[in-house]
DNA sequence: CGCCGATTTGAGAGCTTTCAAACTTTGTGG
DNA sequence: CCACAAAGTTTGAAAGCTCTCAAATCGGCG
């Protein structure tokens, strides 16, 4: 475990207010790994042996079935990932592999049902991390079933804008084929969805985008803070 | 607060394993409410007062957006509703409404809060119940990004029939236009996909439903624990 | 420069929704 | 208890959306 990474970690919401000891307790055994892109972390089924916190580069969490396959979340650091079914020590429900090169901390599972057994803010921590897990997913399904995938589409570029309201041009730091995935269709889906955009004011070169009409696009996208706001 | 429901909520697995003193704090101040069908007991963005635990009935929590509804989950007796929201204090992501007759707990927000901060045990029992609502949202949303509407059908029949390997009737216990949305579908949907899986053996009476060919549905609908099992 | 994979475009098929109408069920009032 | 009204369900037809397959184009890496 380099010492470079732990304040990073100790600064995380999950680890802030806990005991040093019970901090200590947790990093003993902890260690990180630096991995190239495309490196499965786990698959879904698998036991979670450690609880992984991604510390550099980012991780898709995907699922499987019947030969398809589907990007659940894009996990960019610092964050943990698979907190629920560390906790519950229940077998994973989706894969994770690596994007780009990563680095990745992983704790050993049993400290931390140790820690969160002895700790209270430690668990009442884990509580403020799944519960926005939650709502995360909660989010995440009425995007799905409420939209269509344009409109999916359209609201994932006003969040990329962010908090600012600038209509600078944005960078799909992603693999198309993933965001299209992500929001729930196929690449040529996107393709098409993206030229159907243009409509509102969207331009897009290569990765390069800009919405250069924000209130025709939030016109179109009609964003909510109940579905949108990912602080909320 | 009628004493018989007490002994219910307290054998729930959130609150069997706190204290009687903590238990009686949170009981203190909570009351039950009798409500016919069709009363909602929240929208989606209001504030949580009330933690709500459903002891009768039944509850639809549901979504709106753009002039749209759907059916995100149906609650059963006995079982805690929004605990995320609550402990968050955050706004409501879906909205509840009573499906029939039913008897609500409200417990009030602030003693939840409270409580939580003070009893360890409770913590951790919450982290439990949280970590399995949200592990339930990825298999919804695994079910609803990896498979089309029949084969969503199609395992939440062989989901109906339980742990029991039995092919007898069962009977829809909801409106099918809820089905139907809580499926991801339109009603006119539902009802051409249970005419499809006649070719699997499945028979429609009313609001009867019968797998006549087991195997043959299993094939068909492909289940696998980490999208339908509901106790992992 | 050339190869390989990703992206885009086109055409067609398949699935889902919408709209309309017929039919069934439910609940209420006479 | 029946009749009627209201709501839910089913069926049909047509439109719209999404996916699949195939081919062409673009882009990055060795």
């Amino acid at each position: 475990m380099r010492p470079t990474e732990i304040p990073e970690i100790r600064a995380l919401a999950l680890f802030r207010d806990m005991s040093d000891d019970q901090f200590e307790a947790l990093m003993r055994a902890a260690y990180v790994q630096t991995l190239p892109p495309g490196i499965e972390l786990f698959h879904e089924g698998d036991r979670p042996d450690f609880l992984h916190v991604v510390v550099e580069g980012s991780v898709e969490l995907f699922a499987e079935w019947s030969g398809h396959e589907t990007t659940m979340q894009i996990v960019q650091p610092v964050a943990t990932i698979i907190l629920a079914a560390t906790l519950r020590d229940a077998p994973f429900l989706m894969s994770a592999r690596t994007l780009e090169r990563s680095h990745i901390v992983l704790v050993p599972s049993d400290d931390v049902r140790q820690v969160f057994a002895s700790d209270g803010a430690f668990a009442r921590a884990v509580v403020g991390e799944l519960a926005g897990c939650y709502r995360s997913m909660v989010k995440a399904q009425k995007d799905l079933k409420l939209r269509s995938s344009t409109e999916r589409l359209a609201n994932w570029i006003l969040r990329q804008d962010g908090i600012a309201d600038r209509a600078g041009p944005i960078t799909i730091d992603l693999e198309k084929r993933k965001l299209a995935s992500l929001l729930g269709m196929t690449p040529e889906n996107l393709s098409r969805a993206l030229n159907r955009l243009a409509d509102h004011g969207v331009v897009v070169e290569g990765k390069e985008l800009q919405a250069s009409d924000l209130p025709a696009l939030r016109r179109f996208a009609r964003p909510t803070p109940l579905i949108d706001q990912h602080d909320i």
